[in-house]
RNA sequence: GGGCGCUUAGCUCAGCUGGUUCAGAGCAUCUGCCUUACAAGCAGAGGGUCGGGGGUUCGAAUCCCUCAGCGCCCACCA
């Protein structure tokens, strides 16, 4: 065999077995008899890159992918990437504008070539990261949210709402972005609080001298398209308004007084300015009361000619601007300052502005019923479940969704407008038109005559159908891989996206499918960065995920996030963690360069070493069932920690060292043979949290045939365990960690052979293991107490070594009347809880009887130490 | 304004339906070791009245109430 490096190198691993993964098709699945294990991926955006989110995201997803595949079950998880209309359309405009071309100057045809070249040159890039990371996709099978099939789909799905009448084209109350000049639904705006500033301003009234009524108002700039006061009813202050009439200041438009009581009294003056146009409110009382509505923005936020001044100037300049002017004219009251919530774009991140436009809708009050009781049922089960709240709130009473964009980039919705008005919606333009002739009663009607909705659809209108049109179920509701693969298994994905995403999928599963579209959703947690800022490109305090890979492993990078990365809580991340993944790597190879270095031979096995495979069997078996338990809970990271001490501490540390063969000796094959199937098991249980290490090592392990993978060998799994071997090896450890205790606190070296008095006929120890592991001559049983020994004890067996000489008689004196003090303190808590007459009569008997024995344990104790301390004085 | 969650060792967190695997883990710290797999390591050690207060109970980190601080989600008070 090849010499191994002291250090494990992971670069030399990695691509290697990915590269030999990809050639042998190992991540390839297609439906056979096996029970399906699916998983779909979140797709990510199309020219995004990868960050920290991703990683751990990703890690989850192929570790259940992995332990699935390992568990014997058909293990797909399906790639692909997301067209993010904003985002994408964001970066292609961005890019022109640097080439000094804009988007107003392009055509459609000629826009979308260049996002389709940006998206081909930047497309996919994110896929190839994930594949550092080890991720075991089926790449063959990657997809986009805007190729062929999913378009086709996403058109069908559309014409099939709108036929039964869910969907609806309507002149509504929308957020603006005025960045990517859009529409976008509620989901999109994010709400931040605000240190602003309330303006009152001063309204004239029509007909009285010098009145003027105060209107407060945190958006001076659009009372230019300021069409009523309003009053509540109810407010005695302002009865005498009824009636009149106000003008609005600067402007001077002579606007009614409306009174009605959605205005709250006790808000600023009691007085709101309505502006139909550009509050949702307003809008309301607009309707109600028949106002003019005035728009006095362009689509990209700067004042439009129906705002009469300011014209072309932006929003936020006009703000300012407008004050000055109301100041001049001594038209400001007074100015506050106050703190309110603006809505931002997720996407562009500028201020919203609520704008009346035509926008498409899906109506969500039926969709909704199937899918939250769903996941109110547990059929779809979110872990953890606290997140089944979230839903809830947002399943109930749900806003239509606005679903049309005006953008390019995206599924451009099917509707054809008619010369003399009207529209039609199909899948094609045939179809269209045929729809279209019929509609008109014009048989001579052509295509060139109608016109194509220039709107595209919310990218998230594609991403419901996911789990479905990856497996065609749109345009082949009946085919063999939608039957076998959906319901896919589990969803992985952040909490941020359970409205914009889960709870919509889950909508479309049950609309289309009529069957949910994942059993399990696993929440991650948010990774921030070690002060619990989340991670982000301004703030510069994400790592690189390919540097981290390059420094530490991939295997060490996932093992790292793992280890802390509880379901559902946020992630603290730090490089540090990352050391630990990279050294536990380290830990795993030099244990196998130990074993595979030994020379085996034919001899016979000893007790030590016969105690130790039996011990070890069973602490295997025990933590597997463990880990079996954890992995139904989808508590990963503890799953992760119980292998992790598993290797390091018990079989590193302990059963590594119990087996050890004297330097230059060799070890007998019984027990070699015990330790390789060990490993092997080890390496199995690993696999899916370090895939790199664990094929490398297996590789080693045993002579394998071309295309053979640790990735296909089968999940061990607990055998019947003797518990009692258990008990025995703990109070072994414990022995032998007291005499190492003695060692360290003596500064007696290891190589000084020790002997080991028992004050007991029985310790219920390995004498063997003892001798071996605490370098011990001797084991004396029915040992007296020698005042030239150190004692310690296990249980109540008391044990001393002893050290002629060596012994501070005083200190250890006063570390038995410490020990003493503290065991009758502790026995005293114990007997006034037995003497507690409710306590013995309500407690199950069980606690009792372990208080019991609690005493007898400390009473048998004490006389010990008392005895001991007699011995010394 | 409504809802949910968090507060346990210096740091990050486990601790499930109250009771010897209840005060734990990893990291960090301290001490001694380059012992022949690993110093990215080994062997030892210290460290917390479980956010404050009250209650239920024989018994509370765990259940209830309350206060304080933090976080998230939802909501049209200009």
């Amino acid at each position: 065999m090849e010499e191994l490096a002291t250090k494990y190198n992971p670069s030399e691993v990695e691509d290697k077995w990915y590269d030999y993964w990809m050639t042998h098709k190992l991540f390839r699945s297609v439906p056979d008899a096996r029970e399906p294990y699916t998983i779909v991926i979140p797709p990510p955006n199309v020219t995004g890159v990868l960050h920290m989110g991703h990683m751990l995201n990703n890690t989850i997803q192929d570790i259940l992918t992995r332990r699935a595949r390992m568990e014997g079950k058909n293990a797909l998880w399906v790639p692909g990437t997301d067209h993010a209309s904003i985002a994408t359309e964001a970066k292609v405009v961005a890019k022109l504008a640097s080439e000094g071309i804009k988007k107003s100057d392009l055509t459609r045809e000629e826009f979308l070539k260049h996002a389709w070249a940006w998206t081909e040159k930047h497309g996919g890039i994110i896929l190839q990261q994930l594949r550092k990371l080890g991720a075991s996709c089926d790449w063959s099978r990657t997809a986009f949210t805007m190729d062929e099939l999913r378009s086709k789909s996403v058109i069908k799905v559309f014409v099939d709402l709108f036929n039964k009448g869910l969907i609806y084209r309507g002149v509504r109350m929308v957020n603006w972005d005025p960045a990517a000049q859009t529409a976008l639904s509620d989901e999109e705006v994010i709400y931040q609080d605000e240190h602003s500033k309330l303006f009152y301003l001063r309204y004239k009234v029509v007909g009285e001298d010098n009145k003027y009524i105060i209107v407060a108002t945190t958006r001076p700039e659009t009372i230019l398209g300021d069409t009523a006061v309003c009053v509540n009813p109810n407010d005695e202050r302002y009865s005498w308004l009824k009636g009149k009439r106000v003008i609005v200041p600067l402007v001077g438009r002579e606007v009614p007084i409306i009174m009605d009581e959605y205005v709250e009294m006790e808000f600023g003056t009691g007085c709101l300015k309505v502006t139909p146009a550009h509050d949702v409110n307003d809008y309301m009382l607009g309707e109600k009361y028949n106002l003019p509505s005035i728009d006095i923005f362009n689509d990209n936020g700067t004042i439009s000619e129906a705002g009469g001044m300011y014209i072309g100037k932006d929003r936020f300049d006009v703000r300012k601007e407008i004050i000055d002017d109301l100041k001049k004219a001594d038209l400001v009251e007074k100015i506050e300052d106050y703190d309110n919530k603006v809505g931002y774009s997720e996407r562009t991140k500028v201020v919203i502005e609520p704008k009346l436009s035509m926008q498409w809708f899906l109506k969500m009050d039926k969709l909704t019923v199937p899918a939250l009781n769903a996941v109110m049922d547990d059929d779809i089960r979110f872990f953890p479940p606290k997140f089944k709240n979230t839903y809830r709130h947002w399943m109930t009473d749900t806003k239509d969704w606005c679903i049309s964009r005006q953008l390019w980039w995206g599924h451009n919705i099917p509707a054809w407008y008619l010369p003399e008005g009207g529209y039609v919606v199909a899948e094609t333009e045939e179809e269209a038109l045929s729809l279209a002739r019929e509609k008109s009663g014009n048989s001579d009607l052509q295509l060139s005559d109608l016109r194509r909705d220039e709107d595209c659809l919310d990218t998230w209108f594609s991403s419901w159908l996911w789990p479905i049109t990856l497996f065609n179920g749109i345009l082949d509701p009946d085919n063999e891989e939608l039957r076998y693969y959906y319901p896919t298994s589990d969803l992985v994905t952040g909490p941020d996206i359970i409205f914009f995403w889960v709870a919509r999928m889950i909508i479309a599963g049950y609309e289309f499918i009529d069957e949910k579209p994942f059993k399990n959703v696993y929440f991650t947690g948010i990774v921030r960065d070690k002060i619990g800022r989340k991670m982000s490109k301004q703030l510069g305090n994400s790592p690189d995920p390919l540097d981290l890979i390059a420094t530490y492993g991939a295997d060490g990078v996932r093992m790292g996030m793992m280890m802390s990365a509880p379901a559902g809580n946020d992630i603290m991340f730090d490089d540090k963690l990352c050391e630990n993944g990279r050294n536990f790597c380290n830990k795993i190879w030099n244990a196998f360069r130990l074993v595979k270095g030994w020379d085996v031979a034919e001899c016979d096995q000893p007790e030590s070493s016969r105690v130790a495979t039996e011990w070890f069997e069973a602490k295997l078996s025990a933590t597997i069932a463990e880990v079996n338990d954890l992995f139904t809970k989808f508590r990963l990271s503890e799953a992760l920690t119980a292998i992790y001490k598993l290797f390091w501490d018990e079989f590193s540390s302990w059963y590594l060292e119990m087996i050890k063969p004297a330097y230059g000796q060799p070890i007998d094959k019984v027990t070699f043979e015990s330790t390789l199937g060990y490993f092997d098991s080890l390496l199995r249980l690993l696999h899916p949290f370090m895939p790199f290490i664990t094929e490398e090592l297996w590789q080693h392990l045993a002579q394998r045939r071309d295309g053979e993978s640790v990735m296909y060998a089968s999940m061990p799994q607990p055998g019947d365990f003797n518990e009692n071997i258990l008990a025995l090896m703990e109070t072994t450890k414990e022995v032998i960690t007291g005499v190492r205790g003695v060692r360290a606190a003596k500064n007696i070296p290891m190589k000084d052979m020790l002997t080991l008095n028992v004050i007991a006929a029985n310790a219920g120890m390995s004498d063997s293991l003892v001798r071996k592991l605490a370098n011990v001559e001797a084991v004396n049983y029915n040992a007296t107490k020698d005042a030239a020994a150190v004692s310690f004890m296990v249980g109540t067996t008391e044990f001393n070594i002893p050290l002629s000489g060596k012994i501070d008689t005083t200190a250890e004196i006063e570390r038995l009347r410490k020990e003493e003090a503290y065991l009758e303190g502790f026995l005293a808590s114990v007997m006034k809880k037995l003497s507690n007459e409710r306590f013995v009569s309500n407690a199950p008997a069980a606690v009792v009887e372990s208080e019991k024995k609690k005493q007898a344990d400390a009473e048998s104790k004490l006389a010990n130490i008392r005895a001991s301390i007699a011995a010394l004085s």
